[in-house]
DNA sequence: ATCGGTACCTGCACGC
DNA sequence: TGCGTGCAGGTACCGA
């Protein structure tokens, strides 16, 4: 296993480079690998040049450095992208951003991520759904209401939320006390309530933690996150629920391996 | 429009 | 030691 940006991640990265990045001019870019560009690599190098970087914040799963002029770049980690200052570019390194001081690294080795330069938010990521540690009850509620779809797939549509992936979707269903195959559109007011709160609540103490790490997932500064020591179910496949000490199991939803008490959480 | 299934990559753990 | 298999937290795309 390597290592994993959903929301709190990506939260915790775009913390640590934002004191380290902000002010820094781009002197130059260079683009090793077309693969995980949205773009041509002379011109997104060309685009970059000579830009200063204004902020870092991130959107959903997106990290986004803007730029003099109001430019963008857009970065989505994948699975196992990693942005790293100062490091010594490697075997998997796909960018690198010579900055007025210090150097800006994309290292990634799925090749799963995706760079892209423009004048705003790329479509595709704009018409994503909304935070979920923003959304409203009423609407956060009403949204599933409109959805046949199993709950686990449900949270990992970044149409519907964005930022929960595999991980703090199975948290929250454990601690919302729902069945990752429960429908959608079927689950009643206070068990949607609940599972409003679980979300809000796992993702806060995942930010708190400064993200989940399960082998050797390091932020931009080189420190691991803590909580994966508070996982309850993600990745402990046939080990006692920390409730009742039923054996956690493990299906496939979606193509997602997904983890749950079958005790705790009913349909 | 909305759903599930598949493809895209590399590396690691595990059983034989 | 090597080899085959299954697994990995991501999205995009396809057809039903």
């Amino acid at each position: 296993m390597e290592d994993m940006p959903e929301l709190p991640e990506v939260e915790t990265i775009a913390r640590a480079l934002a004191p380290r990045l902000t002010g820094r001019r781009i002197a130059s870019a260079e683009f090793r690998c077309p693969r995980i560009l949205l773009g041509d690599a002379d011109q997104m190098a060309e685009a970059l040049a000579g830009r200063k970087i204004t902020g870092i914040r991130r959107h959903g799963k997106f990290l986004v450095i803007e730029l003099s002029g109001g430019r963008l770049f857009t970065v989505h980690l994948g699975m196992t992208g990693k942005l790293l200052m100062d490091g010594t570019p490697g075997k998997h390194t796909h960018a690198i951003l010579t900055l007025d001081r210090g150097v800006l690294l994309y290292d990634d080795i799925r090749q799963f991520g995706r760079l892209e330069v423009g004048d705003g938010l790329p479509a595709r990521v704009a018409k994503l759904g909304p935070e979920p540690l923003e959304i409203e009850l009423a609407l956060f509620t009403a949204a599933l209401h409109r959805r046949k779809t199993r709950l686990k797939a449900l949270l990992l549509n970044q149409r519907f939320v964005r930022g929960v992936g595999n991980i703090y979707a199975d948290e929250a269903l454990f601690r919302a006390g729902i069945h990752p195959l429960a429908i959608a559109s079927r689950l009643r007011r206070d068990r949607a309530q609940r599972l409003h709160q679980a979300i809000t609540t796992v993702l806060a103490e995942a930010i708190e933690g400064r993200g989940s790490s399960v082998s050797n997932y390091v932020d931009a500064d080189g420190r691991k996150g803590s909580f994966q020591l508070s996982h309850r179910v993600y990745q402990r496949t046939d080990q006692p629920c920390l409730v009742c000490g039923t054996r956690i199991r493990r299906i496939l939803v979606a193509q997602r391996s997904t983890h749950f008490c079958p005790k705790c959480q009913k349909r």
